[in-house]
DNA sequence: CTGTTAGCGCATTCAT
DNA sequence: ATGAATGCGCTAACAG
């Protein structure tokens, strides 16, 4: 065992004439210590390059001053941005992010839960998962919590999400205008509310155009790059004709793009795309994409201002973020 | 204040019938423990749903079990492969990994190593990254550390790394035994070694081919897409022609290729691309690209495991990871 | 405003 | 093999 942290409070409190409260005390902020006193323990504390034990602190206090962030695979350039959003908000406010990986799988994102809750996580940030929602209504008693990219009407204040439903419709919607009738629909990880709730939209937007739900149509995908590319191929094994996709995310169609490529088949000349997410690098990397507006840093911003309020027992206020088509030149007209 | 955590290793011991002392005993398996009170314990533990107090017994034991893990972007593609890596390492190991997330910025890191600290990681894996030498250096005497991805002399066994200059060097000398003699580097951010190391190798490679070093075919990048297509306008405003590009990572390769796309640029016809990383989403999405291999999974698990080594006050062996190209269809012979 | 006291929950002596 | 006692470093009443 090493001996760092050697030096305590009861060492400062020895070199500026005070008591252990007293630092404890400036340390926290929370009363009026006389001017003098102050600087002398500020003074200790610089010269003796003190650091509060996290572990003395979090059993004496019962507070970890750490927010949890779950998610379903941190280098996922969605959560990029959300997390983004999350640590702006954060900085300042006393608290650190603590995050643990999903992994897009239910089990290791059970662990995760388990290991954030066992680090005392004085708040929770979910975003979106798998985890069944009794585990989250249970969560939300024991813990400040917000759920991001998932509505679940038990909880509904504490969740924060855009209207993925009506994403899926307009896109949708957008190709059908455009003349499109074969549309494909890669979809996201089906176990994810997300995923599901976009592919209704999906059908949505067919019905309402009398046009025909062809499950041949619509392909499973796992929300990144590859899983477009193979969409692209299960579809032409399948060999039905179709002039316009709408992925699920835009990683998803950024595969689908280049699976096409590969192909020899033109985008959008020969078949249209649109994704979902409206990633920057998406925006900026590929060949125009159009694609849906998803306000992840805002997303994140907003969930971490919401499980400040909520930690400091405040009323928080519902927030929607509407469904936005963000268009390019990934979509042509048929005649 | 929420009264979680209200089940304590003293109830079990009421109901197991034994000491709080015995109940640490089962829970550390420290020590043995008559099988009848053995199951008792875990029995109740069960019932009680009891969760160990990690405040508490960090407090008391003065470890946290936790591997402090310290990456420039947790979000970007090699550092997932690497953590993914240490991942399946400590699985299993009782130590879990905590990240923090340097964002390419020094200041940003220096904080991040600090708070790593303040957690009392009992072990710390750097991944790359800016960090002064000096700070890496004393922090070794502090606290067991791998450093990932750069060499340091005074603490050479604590590091893992490939051969950046080799990789870099190789390279290069690809593209000059194809027959080209302009060739453009894309660099990646000088105030990381490994970026400095590539950039070298590359250099090395000119001089001992006979050519020279054209600084106008030198651009600095940002270890991302966007950089890469930044970097092919910065070359196309200075007018120097060029045949080949080496990119000191799979990123900004897929970026510049991206740009030169757009331009109406055909690669490896007009132009050869070779990247470094050979990330699977390069090799698997990209048309193919010719990339120095960096066996990123393997890093972090030898990370862990060296981790894990070092706690345990046991010798570690230095393993080297070598250069190696990757060769795709992205470089062509010129005539 | 400040010092004194008493735990927070657990691991770890030390006895037995 | 097991219980009792002690203390890890800090915060939070409690007095003054």
């Amino acid at each position: 065992m090493l001996d760092r942290q050697k030096v305590t409070i009861q060492d400062i409190a020895d070199k500026a004439n005070v008591s252990p409260s007293t630092v404890s005390r400036v340390l926290s902020g929370n009363a009026r210590v006389v001017e003098s006193k102050q600087t002398a323990v500020l003074e200790a504390i610089r010269e003796l390059n003190y650091r509060p034990n996290i572990f003395a602190r979090g059993l004496a206090s019962g507070q970890s001053m750490t927010i949890g962030v779950l998610t379903q695979n941190i280098s996922s350039p969605i959560y990029d941005a959300i997390m983004w959003g999350i640590l702006q908000n954060l900085k300042g406010s006393g608290y650190s992010p603590v995050f643990a990986d999903g992994y897009w799988s239910q089990e290791a994102e059970k662990n995760a839960l388990h290991i954030l809750l066992d680090r005392h996580a004085d708040g929770l940030i979910v975003i979106g998962g798998s985890s069944p929602k009794e585990v989250l209504i249970e969560t939300a008693k024991r813990v400040p919590l917000v759920v991001v990219g998932r509505e679940i009407p038990e909880i509904s204040e504490n969740c924060l999400k855009m209207d993925d439903f009506q994403g899926g419709y307009l896109a949708t919607q957008h190709l059908i205008e455009r003349g499109h009738r074969q549309i494909v629909n890669i979809t996201g990880i089906l176990s994810h509310d997300d995923a599901v709730e976009r592919l209704e939209g999906y059908k949505k937007a067919l019905k309402e155009a009398g046009l025909a739900v062809d499950d041949q149509l619509i392909v499973e995908g796992g929300f990144n790059e590859q899983s477009g590319v193979m969409a692209i191929n299960i579809l032409m094994e399948r060999g039905r004709a179709f002039s316009a996709i709408f992925a699920a995310n835009d990683q998803m169609a950024f595969g689908a793009r280049l699976a096409l490529y590969r192909k020899g088949i033109r985008v959008p000349d020969d078949v249209s795309i649109i994704g979902y997410d409206n990633q920057p690098t998406s925006a900026y990397m590929t060949p125009p994409l159009t694609t849906i507006d998803q306000p992840a840093v805002e997303l994140g911003e907003a969930a971490s201002f919401n499980i400040l309020q909520l930690i400091k027992g405040q009323a928080i206020e519902k927030t929607t973020f509407p469904a936005k088509i963000v268009m390019r030149e990934s979509v042509s007209r048929l005649r």
